[in-house]
DNA sequence: ACATTAAGTGATT
DNA sequence: AATCACTTAATGT
């Protein structure tokens, strides 16, 4: 194990020693290999053969549905502590994945081969509770999104949007564009404009040129 | 200085 | 709220 190694290794235990038994933490160590990724990498795109799930301990990455050639939609963000709880499925069965993962912020992960984390389903209990959990909360994020689209405006899910942003990555300061938010949101550059334009008049954010400064985080 | 890319705007559906 | 057809402003080379 080279030095890069270790340094992640250590990073690793930092964030999953609560949520993993002893024994459980040294086997992933050995079988598991650690790897970052760097913002706007592509983790995994639609039709990839799934051979490997990803433990995030830093940095964030954002799953998104395509709908048609270019309607695509932010589904929800993998924070550190986070598993793309989808793909397990996608791995026992050895489908191929219907989403895309995108780094959003410089990621570091180590990636279990699809073998074992079937085999670790019954021999470690504290993998059954995190793959269980993480299926959980996976359910109600994506929950938290169909309401957003059913129930809310484009005005309030934008702010969402961005305060959702500016906690997930501690900076007040976001490095986006009008049309990056578009796309994701699956809208045009132009309304996303004149939203943000109103949310600037009211107060809430200031934007210029590839950044947006979120003034007040609670609401 | 020039080209490129991001953002603003009015009119139309 | 989307699309078009610009204009204006910011940035890179």
């Amino acid at each position: 194990m080279n030095n890069k190694d270790i340094i992640l290794k250590e990073k690793f235990i930092n964030h999953f020693s609560k949520v993993f038994e002893e024994k459980l933490i040294q086997e992933i160590i050995k079988v598991g290999h650690f790897n970052t990724m760097k913002s706007g990498q592509l983790l995994i795109d639609i039709g990839d053969d799934l051979t490997h799930i990803p433990l995030i301990f830093e940095g964030t990455a954002k799953v998104i549905r395509h709908i048609k050639i270019d309607g695509e939609l932010v589904l929800y963000y993998l924070k550190p502590g986070d598993t793309c709880a989808v793909s397990f499925i996608n791995c026992i069965e050895s489908k191929k994945s219907v989403f895309e993962v995108i780094i959003e912020t410089d990621m570091s992960a180590v990636f279990i081969p699809v073998d074992i984390i079937d085999e670790w389903l019954v021999t470690y209990k504290s993998w059954r509770r995190y793959i269980i959990d993480s299926y959980h909360f996976r359910l109600m994020e994506m929950l938290e999104s169909i309401d957003g689209l059913a129930f809310t405006n484009l005005h309030e899910r934008l702010f969402k949007y961005l305060t959702d942003k500016v906690k997930r990555n501690n900076k007040k300061i976001l490095q986006v564009t009008h049309q990056e938010l578009a796309n994701d949101m699956n809208t045009s550059r132009v309304v996303i404009s004149r939203i943000i334009k109103q949310l600037q008049d009211e107060g809430k954010i200031i934007s210029t040129r590839n950044k947006i400064k979120v003034l007040d985080i609670n609401t």
